[in-house]
DNA sequence: GCATTAAACGGATACTTCATCCGCTTTGTG
DNA sequence: CACAAAGCGGATGAAGTATCCGTTTAATGC
């Protein structure tokens, strides 16, 4: 069996490396072939969509998100705990133009993107449910509508300044207790 | 000196309604040509872009909000004022696709456009002024944070239901006292 | 009515962007 | 070193965008 070519890898990289320098919502896959000085056809078999370059380059971000979320998990008070997850998940999705979209795709295009969501939701669920219990968080709120919060305050935050994040975070913070 | 001829102001009419039928993301001017039996020329000169054509549906919209931002400042008390103001603006960008990027956009087509928006800002600050100095809402929050707040729950609400509606305003609305 | 002309109309067409296909090249293995 | 299997490149066709200009039409003045 043949391992991974190592022209192949390098191909990977240099049009991972060439998208990193562009905005995730204008990145176009003929741009980078002329940037990276490869041809069209070797970056289309790469990355067969836009989505799946994004979902590539979001990786890492995803990875973090879901090393954070197990530290949020672990703090002992839930309310706490859910307002650093959430904090982390701003943050992560501000830092990362890419994250939003990869998030709400109901479409992986790789099974590692798919556990790393998986495993995030399921220790959102089980941070959110802590703090329902102890009455930190109004009782009706689910994991997706807080997830559709988050990135509608990510929206807001990109319309005006990078400072607005934390005051914004302190108001959804303030309002969701009961 | 001419009147508007019949045939553009017919022409003009036969656009806007073929793109209410549309969602305002996606429009295209030349389907919209071929939709409505005009040629492409005559649809491009109507609308030079898609915004100046978003700008025009949104127009009535845009009306609307001004008459609602009178109302809610008549409100003698000041916190239900701009409350009043907050759910008038996020209902009416949930029914108009396009009111969100009217809002936005720093370049107007129309002077219409472009005095409507300056009443309802004014009224706007004056409505959150006015909440600020009863202690209703946080002391440090602008209108311009106001309005990207409102338009990250629009985002928020567009991702799930437009059942979150209320219940996002309702964090909002909690989230912004001091 | 009819002539005049400014304005509007239409759609061919040039330009840009997107994505595929397939002949050629490179890599790794026996 | 031969020979697959995999990767590479870019010409090319399809799709979308927007302009230009010759033709038509509506309003006005006589």
């Amino acid at each position: 069996m043949m391992a991974i070519r190592s022209d192949a890898a390098r191909s990977r990289e240099r049009i991972l490396t060439a998208a990193r320098e562009q905005d995730s919502s204008t990145l176009r896959l003929n741009d980078l072939a002329r940037e990276t000085g490869l041809g069209v056809g070797t970056v289309y078999r790469h990355f067969p969509t836009v989505h799946a370059l994004v979902e590539a380059l979001a990786y890492d971000t995803l990875i973090r998100m879901r090393d954070l979320s197990r530290e949020a998990a672990a703090e002992p008070d839930a309310e706490v705990a859910l307002a650093s997850f959430l904090r982390s998940a701003l943050d992560l999705q501000l830092a990362d133009g890419g994250l939003q979209a990869v998030l709400l795709s109901p479409d992986d295009e790789t099974d590692d993107v798919r556990e790393t969501k998986r495993e995030i939701f399921a220790t959102f669920t089980a941070v959110l449910e802590r703090a329902r219990s102890d009455g930190a968080v109004r009782a009706d709120l689910t994991v997706e509508q807080l997830e559709h919060l988050i990135c509608g305050i990510e929206h807001a935050v990109r319309l005006g300044s990078p400072a607005d994040s934390e005051p914004f975070l302190q108001i959804m913070l303030a309002g969701i207790r009961p």
